[in-house]
DNA sequence: CGTGTGAGCGGTAGCGCTCACACGGTGCCCTACT
């Protein structure tokens, strides 16, 4: 383990940085080997978790990152700064610019590489890794492994086996925004041992809320143009669409916005140009789909506007977080009609493929281990389909992962179709029930601050006073209540019905919770109490007040 | 699941209505072809 002055020296004289103590723990405990989980803001240091140890431990530091633009900028920053080079290795690069990498690389002159997770799945990649020291693996941006990892992106879900194959470097994870299920599941999926977990506070309390309903989609399509006309910018718009991205882009700039739009339909050229405009302060509003946002390191921006609700509270506060980095005043509106959670639980909708599941079965029942590459040979599958079927067989208990690559279990294939169904009829369930908490968002009438951070696990006693809800009931004459949970969170528990779940937030009367396979749901306390329908902790809540032993 | 779009129809010349149907988000990588 590394000296906290040691750390504290090296930042200075390397960074010109000064760490906070939350930072110098997350530090201390990777330079000691342990794995860290830091849940931080954008802009609170969280990229000096790894920067700073990674100079004073052996070996070159891992950094997966996902997207290539993001991967530039912070090659561009470390440069820039007295660290030892960084260096990136992906497709869009030339053979030769790639080629220098791994040369710097096996030479010991670059102290970072920069990989897409798609990249850690190339026996190639594993073989130059494997024979340099590594002093860490670092996931960025881990709350993908989250939300692009069960389909998007499957590669994040094998990066456990990317870690293994390179000999168990320790591994750091970094995200901005992550509710305590995004948490256990960055932890699971990569293989984290007994994580230190560094979490700050998810609270903004700049950035005001706001909700406001309609019932029409044209007067919801006017409200917008009309409050973002009126709002001072620099500001964000969310789309549901790319379509919707280019007509109110274009709408805003009839009436003399300086509006870009941006979704990833554009040429990257295009993509690029807004992006730099937004920043060069040469246009006021950006008009996107949910392609912008990571990287985007724009302290200024005064409001972030959603068109149309988003699919979960987690891209919604991700997506809000982009707002009053400086600390200054900034506006969250959101323009809310039920039917647009439609389209969202139209992106939610999945669907196991029988037919290419039998086949990767099919070829993994032998008596050696097969890896991707073999795989895909054997199959004729590849890519995101292949890497999504191994996935799912191994959630359905049908493939095991192991040191030479992947092997069936010795099983009738119908029974492995249909389990591997099952698992992802229960997802879907579970998705679905994700795009319900946004709703409740939209429509709860309690303080919306409180509602996020409970949805995020921090509970807030007090209500806010910087949200429609508070200044509404405050208008009336009734503000709202301190509220204290019935039942803490994270609280195990048992329903007659839905399973094992975990409670999320919850009020005086109710509370929010988790069910493994059947999504977040929210039970009144008197309901719950006199059906005897659910264990709390230990105990059968009807049996009396509760007494619960809060788990880690 | 909801919205946008184009075809078809009615009844009559310029347009409005209904219906069926397609479409909808996020990025990496690799290979074939220009």
């Amino acid at each position: 383990m590394i000296r906290r002055s040691d750390l504290q020296e090296a930042a200075g004289r390397v960074f010109g940085w000064t760490l906070r103590d939350e930072q110098l723990d997350g530090m201390e405990a990777v330079s000691g080997g342990r794995d860290v989980l830091a849940v931080m803001p954008t802009g609170s240091g969280k990229s000096a978790i790894y920067q700073v140890p990674a100079i004073l431990m052996p070996g070159v530091t891992v950094v997966v990152s996902p997207l290539i633009a993001l991967q530039q900028d912070q090659i561009e920053n470390l440069n820039d700064t007295a660290a030892p080079d960084a260096v990136a290795v992906n497709s869009r690069q030339s053979a030769g610019r790639t080629e220098r990498s791994w040369e710097a690389v096996r030479a010991g002159e670059a102290e970072y590489v920069f990989l897409a997770p798609e990249q850690m799945l190339k026996d190639e990649v594993i073989d130059r890794l494997s024979a340099v020291e590594l002093a860490m693996v670092v996931v960025d941006e881990a709350h993908c492994v989250s939300a692009w990892g069960h389909d998007f992106r499957p590669s994040y879900l094998r990066l456990a086996d990317a870690v293994r194959r390179l000999g168990g470097a320790p591994v750091v994870a970094l995200t901005a925004t992550a509710s305590p299920v995004v948490r256990a599941d960055i932890v699971s999926h990569l293989g984290m041992r007994d994580p230190a977990v560094i979490a700050t506070g998810f609270d903004r309390p700049n950035i005001r809320l706001e909700v406001e309903h309609h019932v029409d989609d044209r007067d919801k399509r006017a409200a917008v143009l009309d409050a973002v006309a009126a709002l001072a910018g620099p500001g964000l718009v969310y789309t549901a669409t790319r379509k919707d991205a280019e007509r109110c882009a274009a709408a805003l700039r009839e009436r003399g916005v300086a509006a870009g739009a941006y979704h990833a339909g554009l040429r990257a050229a295009d993509r690029d140009e807004v992006h730099r405009a937004f920043r060069d302060d040469d246009i006021d509003v950006v008009v996107a789909t949910s392609a912008f946002g990571m990287g985007i390191d724009k302290a200024d921006v005064r409001f972030v506007v959603h068109a149309s609700i988003p699919d979960s509270v987690d891209s919604y506060y991700q997506q809000v977080g982009r707002a009053g980095r400086d600390g200054r005043d900034a506006v969250a509106r959101l323009f809310y009609r039920p039917e647009d959670l439609s389209l969202a639980k139209f992106f939610m909708t999945a669907h196991a493929d029988e037919e290419r599941l039998t086949a990767v079965f099919g070829a993994l029942s032998t008596t050696t281990p097969k890896r991707l590459r073999q795989l895909s040979d054997d199959t004729g599958i590849s890519g995101r389909a292949l890497t999504q079927a191994v996935n799912l067989l191994e959630q359905a208990a049908a493939v095991r992962s192991g040191r030479r690559g992947f092997t069936a279990v010795d099983e009738d294939v119908q029974q492995v179709l249909a389990r591997a169904v099952r698992i992802t009829e229960a997802t879907e369930r579970v998705d679905r029930t994700r795009v319900e908490m946004m709703r409740g968002y939209a429509e709860t009438t309690d303080c919306r601050r409180r509602n996020l951070l409970g949805y995020f696990g921090e509970l807030m006693a007090h209500p806010c006073g910087n949200c429609d809800s508070c200044e509404d009931r405050a208008g009336r004459g009734h503000p709202l209540t301190d509220e204290q949970p019935a039942v803490p969170p994270n609280t195990p528990v048992e329903h007659r019905e839905w399973g094992h779940g975990v409670v999320i937030s919850g009020e005086s009367d109710r509370i929010t919770v988790l069910f493994d396979e059947f999504g977040y749901r929210t039970l009144a306390m008197d309901v719950v109490r006199d059906a005897h329908i659910l264990t709390i902790g230990a105990e059968d809540v009807s049996a009396g007040t509760p007494r619960v032993a809060a788990s880690s």
